[in-house]
DNA sequence: CGGTTAAGGTCAATAGTGTTGGCATAAGGG
DNA sequence: CCCTTATGCCAACACTATTGACCTTAACCG
């Protein structure tokens, strides 16, 4: 059984549970977001979460091929919500920040989902729909096909990256957060200036830093960086007579 | 039983396991990464890395406090590796580029342990020497302590970040990465010029790009920017008096 | 409406997992 | 050479994802 599940949109029966809810992709998903923000990044059980929907795990298998499907389908939420919080302002260098940060916002809001999805690539409609804005708006500033892909690939590498990586300290239990750094004052912040000069001689300003993102700081110098590739690009197309 | 672990520094008695094989923390390391490169990055099980030394399971309990530690202790070793091959020259820039494809490297060599370690902060010695060796570049090469601080976060999240990424798409197995390319063949290089005009315009060019990581790139555009930034720190503290 | 089909629910079972308490044996210090 | 105890093994527990068989009932068609 189970070997294959009926698409959402074809899907026209819907038997309520033994407990009375009626499920549907949507629904799954949702409780499966709750579970994880419960119960840590570890905590997404079968089990678990047909027991929130009152129903028997497995039926989750009705309608995702398998856990690892479901969590595609997390990923792909994640992506939708970010897309939903942004707008267009027709100016290259804002728009791409604000989206960046549009997509590593909406991971971060959901820290255990992030550390499962955010390294995998979904193929759903919505992270495609991302993938065709960001082209967008760079071959709408006037970037060569060939800069655009590369700034793309950068910057959507770039942006999943850093989602990954501080949804992963954002998505431990207090407990281990507490752990952790506990674990940096006795270590970091105590080692001797005569074995780790430079560490000592900086301590607390990194206490400091290390408690936040750093992907702004990256992001603003990849777009940067990219501005003044078109800036070349332009110039090569329309040169300047002052600069020969 | 197993609730404190012997340092490996104070261990004495070694008794051979039943099938004759002598443990120590590094063979179980090494075993373990064997263990990931040929089963997956979900394929080390304590049963599998039991029978592989020829110990029984719970001995592991003897050495690591809990699989997760022994998931930190290979982090820990991934670190070390990429400090071993690395030499510094004294020019800043290219010693922080070659240190951090360095540890890039080391991580994409072994992807399926990279995927379990690179989003983990360990604490252990190795890890902190690179931290140690990047304070000391850029401290070295004149950066104010704030500076410094803020490229150095920057500099080693981005690394690891990437390197969980790229990782992640090498850790596949064969048959999942097939599924993907095909994926991607199938959603991406077929979406119709009307729906998706700027996918559509560079399926071409996208391609050819996704195949290769975008650290290289993000890196130089990082340190180009932190050049920049020493320029502008050295010049306000020996002003220029023809910048006047 | 009434009958038929199969979607979509449940149940039971399989083969795996990390982890721990109790026990035994042999290594190495005195 | 004896004693202590570190370090190995065994058995058990409470979990996990997943699947095949079964059964109920929703929804479509005449």
């Amino acid at each position: 059984m189970a070997k294959q599940v009926v698409p959402e949109t074809e899907r026209r029966r819907r038997r309520p549970t033994r407990q009375g809810t009626v499920l549907s992709e949507k629904l799954i998903v949702r409780t499966a977001l709750r579970m994880l923000r419960e119960h840590g990044s570890t905590g997404l059980t079968a089990r678990r979460l047909g027991a929130a929907l009152g129903a028997d795990p497995s039926t989750l298998y009705r309608y995702f091929a398998g856990l690892d499907d479901l969590t595609r389908a997390i990923g792909e939420e994640l992506m939708g919500r970010a897309l939903d919080t942004w707008t267009a302002t027709g100016e290259w260098r804002s728009d791409l920040r604000a989206l960046g940060r549009a997509v590593h916002a909406s991971y971060l809001a959901d820290p255990q989902a992030a550390v499962l999805t955010a390294s995998r690539v979904t193929g759903r409609p919505r992270e495609i729909a991302v993938d065709e804005t960001i082209l967008g708006i760079l071959r709408g500033a006037g970037f060569p096909d060939a800069d655009a892909v590369v700034v793309y690939h950068a910057f959507i590498d770039l942006t999943l990256a850093f989602a990954a990586l501080d949804a992963g300290t954002l998505a431990l239990t207090d407990e281990a957060r507490a752990a952790d750094e506990e674990m940096w004052r006795s270590t970091y912040a105590e080692l001797p200036a005569g074995t780790h000069p430079h560490i000592a001689a900086t301590a607390r300003l990194l206490a400091g830093r290390m408690n936040h993102s750093a992907y702004p700081v990256v992001l603003d110098t990849l777009l940067n960086s990219a501005a003044e590739q078109l800036a070349w690009a332009h110039a090569r197309r329309h040169p300047d007579p002052a600069d020969t």
